[in-house]
RNA sequence: GGGUCGGUAGCUCAGUCGGUAGAGCAGCGGACUUUUAAUCCGUUUGUCGCGGGUUCGAAUCCCGCCCGACCCA
């Protein structure tokens, strides 16, 4: 063993000091932190097998359990003692007394603090309440926790602390390991869902020369052996689209995005993106694929079709609304005329004289892309599809061929936000390679967030990219919509913060 | 970036009109062999976010800053 050097204490008090007492203690006495016990149970499944079991079926069947966890509470009487160990799966209490492990050890179980991570072997049995419960021959202690817990019945409330220090959030709020189980489900489901229908899952690069695949602002590296400036992906979109060039026609992958954008409730600088491509389709198929899979992933991973979000019933299970951006301003404001929306001067006047965002350089297509985000998006409560987006806001996406001015792309909102994405895709190489020009215009003229010119991407186009199709689900808001989760962060394990 | 609310013991919180700070939990000591946030008795613990200012005196009033939550852009 190698000496034990103490590192520099930081914020210490009078508990750790006597937590760090008890634990110089145990290095007295032997092996402070041992690996040798043999972990054979979990609580939940033992709460599960034996739920029906009886006192004396217990008493007559005498199970014996080796199990594991932190304590979570503890009830110290004279000669015997009950305590709440956790594990993974769940809670289950442990019964020490002078008569099964000796007033020794039973006195030294006595001044162990919660926290710490003890393992129990013995029999179950049931209490006088009916509580299934080990009846301990044996009890040590694992790991010293120097530590305290935050108080045990309120836990930890601090949204703060919650965020910075998740583990201390996760060993004592239910609510938050349920949510992240959720997760986890929920990401499972998506990838069951993509095997299910043949899509090859692909892992492409998180750092691009040239940062593509969406308007936003990346976060730049640099690459020390090369000598070169990288940027942590702001989309996978132009990786996954040469994937479907080389012939994995049937493509998806689940992996982080980074953007270089403010902190909010809905954005955090990392976050996770299911993205997916299949040759031989177009948006609309993509449309009834995107709304089938929420349905699957909202009914495996929360038991239903409808889920309840800030108080209000989101219905999976039935059609998604279906409406171009105009047809979606006019149903949830009726008070503005189709002559109106088609009136470049009329949008203009109310951007002014309301002060809402736009770019007087678009033209009326992004205009009425403009106002319905102003007025319409977060009336979006229910899933809805909207259709056609202008070509000018979608340099990937192929254009109508009746419509050449939009493109047959789709956003999906619900709750009032973006939650999908989706579009044919832009297989010309000679107009792709005419809209990046386009960008590069835009991001000379001052928009940081335009595209770069990807001579690469446009050289992968001049081989073929077969008709395809293409859309991104935003997995964050998709949890936060299944967990009735407020904030990202809250559906995020350890979310961005400002340095401590 | 703007607005609102917040930051007091390890945790959850109270703190009146400006008079140098409290409760519960946790900890420590004691009683208790079926407890359930165990109970009962005793007891320890503070950079009142940070820095200025007003005042005889500031957790409290004023100014600035830091950190967070929520709302807005």
């Amino acid at each position: 063993m190698t000496e034990i050097i103490a590192a520099e204490p930081q914020d210490e008090n009078k508990i750790i000091a006597e937590r760090r007492a008890k634990l110089a203690a145990l290095r007295e006495t032997g092996v402070a932190f041992p690996n040798d016990f043999e972990r054979k149970h979990f609580a939940g499944d033992l709460h599960a097998q034996y739920a029906e079991a009886s006192k004396e079926m217990l008493e007559a069947e005498q199970v014996n359990v080796q199990f594991a966890g932190r304590m979570m509470l503890k009830r110290v009487m004279g000669k015997a003692s009950f305590a709440t160990l956790q594990d993974m799966s769940g809670r289950l209490q442990i019964y020490v007394s002078n008569d099964h492990v000796g007033e020794e050890n039973h006195q030294a179980f006595k001044h162990w603090d919660l926290g710490d991570i003890v393992a129990a072997s013995g029999v179950l049995f049931r209490t006088k309440t009916n509580e299934l419960t080990v009846q301990v021959h044996s009890v040590r202690l694992l790991s010293k926790s120097l530590r305290p817990l935050p108080e045990k019945f309120h836990g930890l409330t601090d949204q703060e602390q919650k965020y910075r220090q998740r583990y201390v959030d996760l060993m004592t709020n239910d609510d938050a390991r349920k949510v992240f189980m959720t997760r986890s489900k929920i990401i499972q489901t998506i990838r069951q869902f993509m095997m299910g229908h043949d899509f090859l899952e692909v892992e492409t690069p998180m750092m691009h020369p040239i940062p593509g695949g969406a308007a936003a602002k990346p976060f730049v590296t640099h690459h020390n052996a090369l000598d070169m400036d990288m940027f942590l992906r702001i989309a996978p979109e132009l990786y996954l689209k040469r994937l479907v060039v080389g012939g994995f026609e049937k493509v998806f992958e689940i992996n982080r995005n980074f953007r270089n954008e403010g902190l909010s409730t809905r954005h955090n600088p990392e976050f996770t993106m299911m993205e997916f491509y299949e040759a031989y389709r177009d948006y609309r198929y993509l449309m009834d694929f995107t709304e089938s899979l929420l349905r699957e992933t909202a009914r495996v991973a929360t038991g239903g079709e409808q889920v309840s979000y800030n108080g209000e019933i989101i219905d999976l299970g039935k059609p998604f609304d279906r409406l171009t951006i105009v047809q979606a301003v006019r149903k949830y404001n009726p008070e503005y005329s189709e002559a109106q929306l088609s009136d470049r001067d009329w949008l203009i006047s109310w951007f002014e004289s309301n002060k809402g965002k736009y770019r007087a350089t678009d033209g009326l297509g992004g205009l009425q892309l403009s106002f319905f985000e102003e007025t319409t998006e977060t009336k979006l409560i229910q899933p809805t599809f909207i259709i056609d987006y202008p070509a000018e806001v979608s340099p990937l996406a192929r254009r109508s061929d009746s419509h050449p001015e939009i493109t047959e792309r789709f956003e999906l909102f619900m709750v009032g936000r973006e939650l999908a994405n989706g579009f044919s895709e832009l297989n010309d190489p000679e107009d792709q390679a005419e809209r990046f020009m386009e960008q590069v215009r835009q991001k000379e003229a001052g928009d940081e967030e335009a595209m770069h010119y990807d001579a690469d991407y446009i050289r992968a186009l001049e081989y073929g990219l077969p008709p395809t199709g293409g859309c991104g689900i935003g997995i964050d808001r998709l949890v936060m919509l299944l967990t009735d989760s407020a904030s990202i962060r809250d559906v995020i394990l350890f979310p961005q913060m400002r340095a401590e």
